[in-house]
RNA sequence: GGAGGUGUCGCCUAGUCCGGUCUAUGGCGCCCGCCUGCUAAGCGGGUUUGGGGCUUAAACCCCAUCGCGAGUUCAAAUCUCGCCACCUCCGCCA
């Protein structure tokens, strides 16, 4: 959530960073109402719940009839703050409310419009002609089944639609994936994480997705516990309720996991191959850091990002992405669209988000200073999502014949080859 | 899944049976000061977290906080109920 302080002494920030995300500008304004009630109630209370404590305290020296008097008047008193204290709950309640429904702060330079107003700021690496070489790429699919690496017929009539098995080569490649990705995040200092794929509700909250993202998200109503989207929910909520060192900062870890995806309203989109799954996985950088720090840390998580991207020799753009398209909790947002020969455009493969103290402060996660504890910057970025790089590498590195060449940086994960080979159909 | 036990302000701990100066005890650690040739020891003071008030600021004041939530009561760390986590044993299982 936002800082309370932003609030009541600059709306007008808040305000135009609801303009910016195209989310309702009135709400601040009930919000600051809202937190005047709130704040008149509680004082309320805690007013007579003071004068409350003070008479009750007279009751054990007092005896006879001043004791019998002493204990009627407080008897009043009582039922007066217990109604207090419930109207301060309500109107405490209705304000977090409120304030859960607004988005973080959008930072300064952040384009303006929404999905289609993003920036490119880098173009990197050159699309293969594939015209002069003289052969029309195939798609990530057909190369699949050529390779007998993706069969989404199996994953289909085993768990339905937008699912897969990634099958010999195919599953070897993710695994090599890993190994590299992993490999370096360690060299670049982060720890290795294999987090728990299931998480409980606050978890899920925290990390600002059960708002508007809420509907792309698997429940499992039995446990009451949700699957993730991402590693970032429970890398963020690993810290949570918990007061860092400010000298352990940046903590830097690098998690692998499943990530599920209803895809709900996407229906039709993206449909043929594992270009748009219900479940891949990947490896996800995640960063807590001092607030200072944050935008700093953002562009090493984009750098690092982009040192992935160019060692798997992929052709990509860099996008800062518009207030309109940030999620809840980021406060500046860049993608890496990696080129599609097949679709002939740029598509998403990474994405990076600074959240500022956003998710910090829903999760409780502070950090010591000499002022007191105040909460740290989070932030996130994919360092391989594997379907999406599967894809790219597929579709980048492909020959006439059918076989991919494994750029350099792959080949030690794979026992030195140098390109994955056409296998006989089964 | 079943039975039993535990949960106190960084860590350990007193208090819970029998509700009221608990405004939560003591130790360790940590911080400040004194003392000291230096260090150690010693002495004195401070040290949960969150919210709010008043201040230039600090000091100070108020409210909440004894795993979480609800209830009983004038009054709850203490009594009742529900939940959570951990430990021990049994069952089941990769």
């Amino acid at each position: 959530m936002i800082d309370v302080q932003v609030l009541r002494t600059d709306p007008d920030r808040v305000r135009a960073s609801q303009a910016a995300r195209g989310e309702s500008v009135e709400l601040v304004d009930q919000l600051l109402a809202a937190d005047e009630a709130r704040r008149g109630a509680i004082s309320r209370f805690e007013q007579l719940r003071a004068e409350q404590k003070d008479l009750g305290r007279q009751i054990p020296k007092a005896s006879g009839d001043e004791r019998a008097a002493l204990m009627a008047r407080t008897k009043d008193l009582a039922d007066l703050v217990k109604k207090a204290s419930a109207m301060a709950d309500e109107l405490g309640t209705a304000f977090s409310r409120l304030l859960e429904q607004v988005g973080n702060l959008v930072a300064d330079g952040v384009p303006e419009g929404g999905e289609d107003d993003y920036v490119v700021l880098e173009t990197h690496g050159e699309p293969r002609d594939f015209a002069a070489e003289g052969f029309e790429p195939k798609d990530h699919l057909e190369l699949g089944q050529i390779l007998g690496a993706i069969d989404v017929e199996r994953g289909a009539k085993v768990s339905g639609s937008r699912f897969y098995f990634l099958t010999g080569q195919g599953a070897e490649l993710e695994l090599a994936l890993l190994n590299l990705a992993m490999s370096t995040a360690l060299r670049n200092g982060f720890t290795a994480m294999i987090p728990p794929a299931l998480v409980k509700p606050s978890a899920m909250a925290g990390t600002g997705f059960l708002g508007q993202a809420a509907q792309d998200v698997y429940h499992l109503e039995e446990d009451d516990l949700y699957l993730v989207g991402t590693a970032e929910v429970p890398l963020a909520a690993y810290h949570s309720d918990e007061v860092l060192d400010a000298a352990s900062l940046p903590l830097r870890y690098a998690g692998y996991s499943p990530s599920y995806r209803r895809e709900a309203g996407s229906y039709g989109k993206d449909t043929r191959g594992i270009f748009r799954v219900h479940w891949f996985d990947k490896v996800e950088m995640f960063v807590y850091c001092a607030p200072e720090d944050a935008a700093e840390e953002h562009q090493r998580l984009l750098a690092w990002e982009k040192e992935f991207i160019d060692a798997l020799e992929i052709p990509y753009q860099v996008l800062e992405l518009a207030g309109g398209d940030l999620g809840l909790s980021a406060a500046r947002k860049y993608d890496c669209y990696g080129w599609l020969p097949t679709q002939t455009r740029y598509r998403e493969i990474t994405s990076t988000s600074n959240c500022t103290e956003f998710q910090a402060r829903r999760l409780n996660i502070r950090s010591r200073s000499e002022r007191g504890t105040s909460p740290v910057a989070t932030l996130n970025g994919t360092l391989c999502a594997m379907t999406r790089t599967i894809i790219m590498i597929l579709e980048n590195h492909q020959q006439a014949d059918g076989s991919v060449r494994l750029p350099a940086a792959l080949r030690p994960f794979l026992g030195g080859r140098e390109a994955l080979v056409p296998v006989p159909k089964r």
